[in-house]
DNA sequence: CATGCCATGTAAGCGGTTACATGATTGC
DNA sequence: GCAATCATGTAACCGCTTACATGGCATG
């Protein structure tokens, strides 16, 4: 069985649901996954390309009236089969985050303690943006989600998200709280 | 000012302290920067070649008893200038960081529900595991290190890496207990 | 004399972004 | 006629990993 990349299994998942154009997976993307995931056109119309050659889809253009032509990819039995592979299988080895604040934190030993203190709280501010944007996302999926079905997926991401972020800020007051306290 | 990548800026950063080759910056990285950065010798050594064009640093060939000799670099007071800038700078924006597991959980509504609970089970154990190497790591700073300043910065990112870490296990533990509950 | 660590480097290739090119249709 | 949205695609380039090549020195 062929190997892929996290893009193409990506792609396979997103060819189950409605979306089944390049232009439709990328908004799927942009819109739903968007906290956890994101694509470039660069990256979906040649992989969609190579999905198509190794057989594990097949295209049909699909005139729709009012707006250009698209094409439509579906998923063959073979597609299929290596998307269920890949999603069976557990997570090879945990991604090492690589995190900038961390790293300017770390060499801001030979800094002065304003400039790290400003890197700081201008990095929870911007985390507590995102949080907020995860709490207006939710309120609006439990306000007004007909699909219960895929709103325990799409809640349950957010979920993880907001938690992380959380976290993120209260290592941020914490750090900021100990790192004033700390004569130099 | 020329613009250069994270990597560059961490290596800058590294040439700061004791650690003056490329051999050096790659074991400092594997053993204190490893919760949160990587680095490989292909980025290393192209990369001080370029910062010796640039002007931020130069080489000298350090000869050692019992071992091959090594190069070491040395910051110019421009490599001081360009580290320092980017220090002072506050995070662009946030990144989105890819996670593999929530991709496969999006998808799990095509899946099973014990293939789904296994992957979200063995990403949970993963988790647990490096919990448990950050607080080994954690204890063996606090009980013998003897230089406090250097100690603290060391801390405090860990402490990152266990805040994160300890919010996404109590994210498996709470979705696989609502996942549980959910007839399908 | 073999293994393991120290040390430096390069080439191929992958994954991804950005910028660009093209063109249809809709609504102001 | 112009802007916005829909839609597909490519080329150049960046960042990074992996695999490979080379060789010194030390120890058992």
């Amino acid at each position: 069985m062929k190997k892929y990349n996290h893009t193409t299994y990506a792609i396979l998942g997103i060819l189950t649901t409605d979306c089944k154009s390049g232009y439709a997976i990328k908004q799927l993307i942009d819109q739903s996954l968007n906290h956890f995931w994101k694509i470039s056109y660069g990256q979906i119309y040649p992989t969609l390309k190579k999905i198509v050659e190794d057989g594990l889809a097949e295209v049909r253009t699909a005139a729709t009236e009012g707006k250009p032509d698209r094409n439509e990819y579906f998923l063959t039995p073979k597609g299929i089969e290596t998307l269920k592979r890949w999603l069976e299988q557990p997570v090879e080895q945990l991604p090492v985050e690589r995190n900038e604040v961390l790293l300017k934190l770390f060499f801001g030993r030979y800094q002065s303690k304003q400039s790290t203190t400003r890197v700081l709280e201008d990095y929870k501010q911007k985390l507590e943006e995102r949080y907020q944007t995860y709490v207006n996302v939710e309120q609006a999926i439990k306000s007004h989600d007909a699909n219960q079905e895929d709103a325990w997926y799409w809640l349950c991401t957010l979920d993880y998200g907001k938690r992380a972020t959380l976290a993120a800020i209260d290592w941020c007051t914490a750090s900021l709280e100990t790192f004033k306290r700390k004569e130099n």
